[in-house]
RNA sequence: UGGGGUAUCGCCAAGCGGUAAGGCACUAGUUUUUGGUACUGGUAUUCGGGGGUUCGAAUCCCUCUACCCCAUCCA
């Protein structure tokens, strides 16, 4: 497999190999406080698909810190998601609730090393102290309580001496953090209330920020993985971790983006509004994108999984088409399910010329499936096909019944339209035809061609059934509320008929409706007596397609224009360096505007041009390369100095060495602050630019590349780089790239 | 507006200085007793915009733009 990894699996990877952890933990910790959904199951495939490809584990947690929101319903739910995906959490699930003991002695700790305080200001006043994202917050007065005090207090209010809201801990960080999530976040809060695990043992209950961390920790984990939105948190979950100075290891936090669909839903608040509201039958109900309702529609578990694969995992905000998913699960199902013949809304044709009965044997596969299988269907002169099939002034192309042309019953006879009878109003009622009694599948001599075969049903023996057919339940790509709703998302059909075999034989759950869809008997309303099918997608429809395509679609799409917005004015001694840099040095602006602009960065540059004159070389290394460290660092901490710089920039002027390899000797210096000619030296970077010695090289490239060589010839002119890459990576570098540059180009030619 | 993120095809997504992977969607054709499947081909001279460095930039530097997250005693 060459498929690339993503980078939590190349962070997992790295840190296996560096020995940082000996076994990868990771855990799915879901909040028991609504049905999980397919950005669940991403989440889960996830945690626990980076467990198994490293043969470590995955817990599966409920974050249960919130007692008024949460109740063990969702905890089963969540548990079924799970299993369902056919993931294993070992032993036992845990629950945060089970670590409020230790929660509490860390925080204790906590406020023991004056890291955690009582707060007593209203919620209000903590609000308005907190500030706002460009302005500084403030310390509560409650701040400078004794560290006597807050113990005495925390231990009150774990007592439940107090009333809700009267106090919270809190940590003492940094008021005027410029991440608002470090203005001295809250640590715990009073809640009298019945927790579902906890009982009423507890009246204080942790904050997640507190929680979560702790119990990643006390849990082994080693790869914390949740979604965006909690970048921010994540200097909390340092904080703590750090603070209380954990006997290590200790897990580290990494986000990806979460899971988003078109045409639905995917917040907890919507999907609770649909359910309420009733707009759907329940958390269960198919066109919801819970696990239950996926489940209910028919999904498979192999199909969310190969989805989820399929997908990745970035840090990018995405909007996935619902396509995707739709394929696979048709994808999955193509391979597994018996085909059946069921019509939806039926047509009757009475075949005129056909006495008596028989049985038709049919194989429950198509011929690129290999599975066994069969079953019997019953013919007879009375049969009903989809109303679809049949045209009396068909389009151009239309491949079914018409009065001129035939068409073939699946794994029966071609029939022939002979008479078409309608009621008063005009609409058709009934077919009266003929069928080719030497045409039967299997062992047609007749010589009849049709453009395609069609599903039927025997009027006597069909079974009727109820079919749910669904759509999407958003008319809008993206959806705000139950005003996007599709009102068309639910089609019941009363009377659909079906070959009584699926009934009667009951070959499997999942069928493929021919010609039609994905069907699944619901596994609540199925009875013998009244069977119900629920459509879980439909087939490629391209005949569907081509129609619908009758009117243009007209794409505007106007090309964005990018606005360029105003720069930051140089300050005057900034553009007087500048000036200095353009006119005296000679050099070129953006690179003057560069250096001109940052303080460290000319600096630097004006040491360096102290000992080597060479304006324009050694500005291009300093605002380019020199640049890139000084982000990370400040100016006193870097291993090398301007002075070696310029010794750099010196072998590069006097062709000692390339751009290129002055690169490498560069990275060399950042990492252990060695004299840039020392490194040439050691590791033998010379320039060569000797044709004589470059040549021969080429000649081998060329000699093993013929395809390439032949794609440039054809006027595929980038190949240029690909052959001096070559010969560079051949010559470690070395050759001198313009040399290799004329030289290949020539021998090209 | 301060901070933290993210921009590569219609939708996802690889790529980490040397020929712009792959999947979905779309499209053309072959096979087909499912207008399904399978198979074959076509789909980015270009990586949010503009500059710069380099023989060579999606990748390094500068700068601008757009979008997302953060001011719950939710998670």
């Amino acid at each position: 497999m060459s498929k690339s990894k993503d980078f939590l699996r190349t962070i997992v990877e790295e840190d296996l190999k560096s020995g940082k952890y000996k076994e990868v933990v990771t855990r799915f910790p879901p909040e028991p406080n609504g049905f999980p959904h397919i950005g669940h199951a991403k989440s889960i495939v996830i945690n626990f698909g980076i467990a198994r490809d490293y043969h470590g584990h995955c817990n599966l947690r409920m974050d249960d810190t919130n007692p008024t929101t949460e109740d063990t319903k969702y905890v089963e739910a969540l548990k079924d998601a799970v299993q369902w995906l056919g993931f294993d959490w070992g032993n036992s699930v845990h629950f945060t609730s089970d670590y409020f003991p230790k929660l509490y002695d860390y925080a204790v700790e906590l406020i023991k090393m004056g890291k955690a305080y009582v707060d007593s200001l209203t919620e209000e006043e903590i609000r308005e102290y907190r500030g706002t994202v460009t302005e500084a917050g403030r310390r509560s007065k409650y701040a400078q309580r004794s560290i006597e005090e807050n113990l005495d207090l925390f231990e009150r209010m774990k007592k439940g001496e107090f009333k809700d809201g009267e106090h919270v801990l809190r940590a003492r960080i940094d008021m005027s953090a410029a991440n608002m999530k470090m203005r001295d976040p809250l640590l715990y809060r009073i809640r009298h209330a019945h927790h579902f695990r906890a009982g009423d043992e507890w009246s204080i209950y942790p904050m997640y920020d507190f929680a979560h961390c702790l119990a990643d920790y006390i849990e082994g984990v080693t790869h914390s993985i949740c979604t965006l939105e909690f970048e921010n948190n994540r200097d909390i979950y340092n904080w703590v971790l750090d603070t209380l100075g954990l006997k290590p290891p200790r897990p580290y936090q990494y986000e990806f983006a979460r899971l988003n669909i078109n045409y639905t839903v995917m917040s907890k608040r919507k999907l609770l509004e649909l359910v309420e509201g009733g707009q759907v039958s329940g958390w269960d109900d198919p066109r919801l994108p819970t696990i239950a309702g996926y489940k209910r529609r028919g999904y498979t578990p192999e199909s969310i999984l190969n989805f989820c694969d399929g997908i990745g995992i970035a840090k990018a905000n995405s909007m996935v088409d619902v396509a995707q998913l739709e394929f696979s699960i048709r994808d999955d199902l193509n391979t597994k399910v018996p085909r059946v013949l069921c019509v939806l809304d039926p047509l009757k044709v009475t075949i005129v010329n056909y006495e008596g009965s028989e049985e038709i044997e049919a194989s429950y596969y198509p011929h690129d499936v290999p599975k066994e299988g069969s079953r019997k269907i019953p013919f007879s002169k009375d049969i009903y096909i989809e109303r679809d099939d049949f045209m009396e002034n068909p389009p151009k192309g239309y491949f079914r019944l018409t009065p001129e042309q035939p068409v073939r019953l699946r794994h029966g006879y071609i029939i022939s339209c002979k008479e078409v009878i309608k009621d008063t109003n005009g609409n058709i009622v009934e077919i009266k035809a003929e069928y080719h009694p030497d045409s039967k599948s299997g062992s047609d001599t007749s010589g009849i061609k049709v453009k395609s075969a069609i599903q039927w049903v025997s009027a006597k023996e069909a079974k009727t059934v109820e079919v749910r057919l669904y759509d999407r339940l958003f008319k809008e790509e993206a959806p705000e509320g139950v005003e996007d709703i599709n009102p068309d998302s639910l089609q019941v059909i009363k009377n659909a008929l079906i070959e009584p075999a699926v009934i009667t034989e009951k070959p499997d759950e999942r069928f493929q409706f021919e010609r039609q869809g994905y069907f699944y008997a619901d596994p609540i309303n199925y009875s013998d007596e009244h069977p119900v099918f629920n459509k879980i997608v439909g087939l490629k429809d391209s005949w569907g397609k081509k129609k619908k395509t009758g009117e243009p679609v007209p794409k505007p799409q106007a090309k964005k224009v990018q606005i360029d917005g105003e720069v930051v004015a140089m300050s005057e001694e900034q553009q007087a360096l500048f000036d200095k840099y353009t006119n005296a040095l000679g050099l070129n602006s953006e690179v003057a505007n560069t250096l001109a602009r940052d303080e460290q960065l000319s600096s630097f540059y004006e040491e360096a041009l102290a000992v080597l004159n060479s304006p324009v070389g050694l500005a291009n290394i300093v605002s380019n390369d020199v640049a890139r460290e000084l982000k990370e660092k400040q100016a006193n901490e870097l291993k090398f100095n301007a002075k070696q710089i310029a010794e750099l920039v010196k072998m590069v002027d006097d062709a000692t060495i390339s751009n290129k390899i002055a690169k490498q000797v560069f990275e060399e210096m950042v990492k252990s602050g060695e004299n840039p000619t020392q490194v040439v030296k050691d590791k033998g970077l010379v320039q060569i630019s000797d044709p004589s010695i470059i040549a021969p090289i080429i000649d081998e490239i060329i000699a093993k590349n013929p395809d390439n060589v032949a794609k440039f010839k054809a006027g595929n002119t980038k190949l240029l780089g690909f052959f001096v890459g070559q010969v560079l990576k051949a010559t470690g570098g070395k050759a001198n790239p313009k040399v290799v540059n004329e030289l290949v180009a020539e021998k090209l030619k």
